[in-house]
DNA sequence: CTGAAAGCGCTAACAG
DNA sequence: CTGTTAGCGCTTTCAG
């Protein structure tokens, strides 16, 4: 077989110029429809697959697919539910505006930060990623335009995401209101070094997860408002992002500190952890220990958990359309989403110490 | 802000060779650290943001990416657990070789195959289309190599699947030991065509949905050979796939045929609609009836649902491997994975006549 | 309605 | 180690 045919070979096959049979897949009003299928059944005759796209993008400026940056391991989003969320609903938008979503591979392994180089997209969304991720400081040197989601606001970037810190605040307020004081605190990883266990406030405070340590301030904001320490309020956190990590993490609290009345959790997949832990132990939720979560998904709210919810889907729904508009000079440059309170059935105020002891 | 700097403009500025900048980028053994740092150097002040992947890969006839045809709405990808442990799977593979997945947008509404032509991928992975899906012949018209994954055999394309007929047929036969000859079927959509309700003889074998063919004709193979009379079977279509779909399609058939002993679900998100359904009816499963799925998602482990397992996450992983060693003529043309029937816990032996009506 | 001219931005021999 | 040459395959004014 000689070689693939081109929009060239094809229009030296026919003998007209290599305009007209660029025409006839492009613009088909700009020929006559008798050589338009003279075109196109040459075309099939030798083989031809049409314009070349990688080709035509050059050409045109246009890549027709939109990059997705995604926090280390692919896997992770695909086991998350609010990161599938996100994932849908960029989807969504992209499948409307019949652009790709080209997933960058980012391999865990080595630091390699090539694929975001080689990437022929005409824009990146950014999702939940750390500060100091070199992928995103290689997103932000190529010259697209990009979204960021959950992420810190970045000069001249779009930006969709939610007020994790004062959703998170409203929620403590609420266990506030119930008399919850002694309380501890479960966590995803906080910095892209793993760290399976307690936190110090300088490593909460100092965290590259936006998302945590926006939920964090938070809770350090409500219950450092009624007078509580909190140095002294343990935090414990996990690298892996699992039911059985909340309950390893609820564990570990529970065994350095029984005495606390509440668990909170910045994402219901650990409060889901800490809800079966606290069941393999007896604990009855919420008469003895109270849990909260963040998030909203389904598993949640088949459980019937006290948490947050926020409309994932719509975050990446908007995180899409916001970089599709990119040419549009009027449209927000940062979009924040609404969270609602899921009143749920986990919490309950604590039980006094005489309860403690002798029963309810 | 003057048009941007491209590798010419660096090198003009450099006084060097067009050359010289690109291997300081591709090939930093090629030239002096010294003079590559100045090459670098001046990039950053030029903001010259590195070689322009699109031209990049004209030139070198590599996109770096792979594209993913998927069912009609991605949505449903993302809401199908068995879609989703593929989608891992295949992302898991690409990272490995860092290769970025596109996503090929497929809008539902406008049957618009231009985005398949527009995709600069290096090959194509195509999952659980319809047959005669005009993106799946568009993929093939395409001169890169592709995989078929849960689709029939295309001549010249490799493929990965399992063996859906026969171990469906397994799953039978182990129903038909129990006792079971009344029986009815849920499945999804057989076609491109919404039809919510019961599926003729002839529809079920000419559905244009490979995996639901298959596992029908699996059915028919084995309660055939018993002497069941497939034609009177009665089956039951849904075109949403969710957990409510399955309960509707059991409350249609239930209604339709009380006696039915068992329900055979062709996935696990149908089955467990219908052991929602038969719940809600205050049928106990299994002593009144009998419910099996297919896929082995983790809802159905938690249930208790007899089903059969199929590796989905390998599926995924095995489509991503074939495609990226399609360069090696000696790679098997043709995965087959095994599956595992799963005992579970909603089969037994079907109520005898008595004991409907006494009581057991 | 058709064609000629002019690149899009880059890489890969190959020769110095 | 560096430069010259020669396109990759296509689209797009702008004339005819």
């Amino acid at each position: 077989m000689r070689r693939p045919a081109t929009l060239a070979s094809l229009a030296a096959e026919l003998g007209v110029s290599r305009t007209t049979v660029s025409n006839a897949y492009n613009r088909p009003d700009q020929l006559s429809p008798e050589l338009r299928r003279r075109v196109l059944e040459t075309a099939r005759r030798l083989g031809y697959p049409g314009p070349d796209p990688v080709a035509r993008s050059l050409r045109t400026r246009k890549a027709g697919a939109v990059g997705l940056l995604l926090t280390e391991n692919l896997s992770y989003a695909f086991r998350d539910p609010a990161a599938l969320g996100f994932l849908e609903g960029l989807a969504l938008a992209c499948e409307g505006a019949g652009q790709g979503l080209h997933l960058v591979p980012v391999n865990p392994e080595r630091e390699d930060v090539a694929a975001v180089h080689r990437a022929g997209v005409d824009g990146f969304v950014v999702y939940s990623v750390p500060d100091d991720d070199p992928h995103l400081a290689a997103v932000l040197s190529r010259p697209v335009p990009t979204v960021v989601a959950d992420q810190p606001h970045v000069e001249g970037v779009d930006r969709v995401g939610i007020d994790d810190r004062g959703a998170i605040t409203a929620l403590a307020k609420r266990l506030i209101a119930l008399g919850h004081r002694r309380v501890g605190v479960l966590c995803m990883r906080l910095t892209r070094d793993r760290n399976d266990g307690f936190v110090s406030t300088d490593r909460a405070e100092t965290a590259t997860f936006h998302v945590q340590r926006a939920r964090l301030a938070g809770l350090t904001d409500a219950f450092s408002a009624v007078g509580v320490d909190w140095g002294r309020v343990p935090v414990v956190e996990r690298f892996d992002h699992s039911i059985s990590s909340g309950a390893s993490a609820a564990a570990q609290l529970l065994d350095a500190d029984p005495h606390v009345t509440a668990l909170i959790c910045t994402s219901d997949i650990l409060a889901l952890g800490a809800l079966a832990e606290a069941r393999r132990r007896g604990l009855r939720v919420p008469q003895d220990l109270t849990v909260t979560g963040f998030d909203g998904i389904a598993d949640a709210d088949r459980a019937g958990l006290t948490t947050v919810r926020q409309p994932v889907l719509e975050k990446g729904r908007a995180a899409g359309k916001l970089l599709l508009a990119s040419v549009d000079p009027t449209r927000p440059r940062e979009i924040t989403l609404n969270t609602e309170l899921v009143p749920g059935a986990t919490a309950a105020p604590p039980r006094t110490a005489e309860e403690r002891w002798f029963g309810p």
